[in-house]
DNA sequence: GTCTATATACCGATAGAC
DNA sequence: GTCTATCGGTATATAGAC
């Protein structure tokens, strides 16, 4: 009774990413969760009915904001403007949510056919939808994901650059918006 | 004996790769690659000591091109064309061995903690810090890295956008090229 | 809601014949 | 160099008591 009664579920789910993300989906056992835990993995059982539960639940619950991304996006004028704030606003899901996004994407033979509607990937070319241009030259599309890229850049592997993390975060973020107003301009440019 | 003799090694390596890319290491067992090679368990074992060694043969025959960039690297000097030569190379040697290179990006979690002496990200972050420059500004950094991850990019995700494959690869290389140019002209512009 | 106990299945790996 | 047979271990998952 460390703990509180009706929270068991989410416990259950906050170690079982923590450990997921620290050793991958398969090399961790419903024996190591349970263990962590002070259950049985028989308990586990009554809260998710499979493994594969456990981590849909988590990815459900976290890949909420990024849904809402995709369906604000599809809203909105496709003006640089709100491409900016697209990534503007993927930076911040990806920050907020890191544990989870460094799992997926660390995981993604294993996480590739869950029984989850949208993929991370599925998600990922959405967005990317919504910031190309389809009449762009090649290489201005290329920039366009490219932008998106230097957020996964910045949230998993920034690490090894020494610096202020708050400053590398507003530095990834900057080069992102950089990257696609450089793809605009070259259409701009054509425009005119 | 529908193919030669001593090529059995090679032949367990190919279909490994390509189950390991497919569905991913730990998912592929070893009943599953003998049996599409029309062999036993058993004779795996002849040619490699363990599961592990099979993929550490694969690794390691194919990331030595990546090897030979770094040496290469650490003797140029650091000028801005070594810089760009670094990513044309890296370019060319992640388009060689795309399989490979697909397979590490997506089972980060299972190769992390495999017994090879060098990872797929640290051969990264050397390569990364050939490109950088310690006294550049943070900004000027995350454009490195991005110049490196956008040759990523357009190995793994590129597929998703549509136009010439050979005519999407150049544009990738370009747009990283751009990127370490522009880390670059900063510096420059401080100088003057 | 959590437990003990167990079913069932597959895995990696080895021994030893051919 | 490949086979048959099997060992020992662990995994997910379930049945049923409390």
């Amino acid at each position: 009774m460390a703990q509180a009664r009706g929270n068991t579920r989410q416990r259950i789910q906050d170690v079982a990413l923590e450990l997921f993300a620290e050793q991958g989906y398969e090399k961790t056992s419903l024996r190591e969760i349970a263990e962590r835990l002070d259950v049985t993995k028989a308990a586990l059982y009554y809260h998710f009915k499979t493994k594969e539960d456990i981590i849909i639940g988590i990815f459900q619950d976290l890949a909420r904001p990024i849904d809402e991304l995709v369906a604000w996006a599809a809203e909105q004028p496709r003006t640089l403007e709100t491409k900016k704030e697209i990534l503007r606003r993927y930076h911040s899901a990806l920050t907020d949510a890191a544990p989870l996004f460094r799992f997926m994407h660390e995981n993604q033979a294993t996480v590739r056919d869950l029984s989850i509607g949208l993929t991370f990937k599925e998600r990922f070319v959405a967005l990317n939808e919504f910031i190309q241009d389809p009449a762009a030259p090649i290489k201005d599309k290329v920039r366009a994901v490219s932008a998106i890229f230097a957020l996964h850049a910045g949230t998993f592997f920034m690490q090894n650059i020494e610096g202020d993390p708050e400053e590398k975060q507003e530095a990834v973020l900057e080069v992102a918006l950089d990257l696609i107003e450089q793809a605009e301009q070259a259409k701009q440019a054509k425009q005119a």
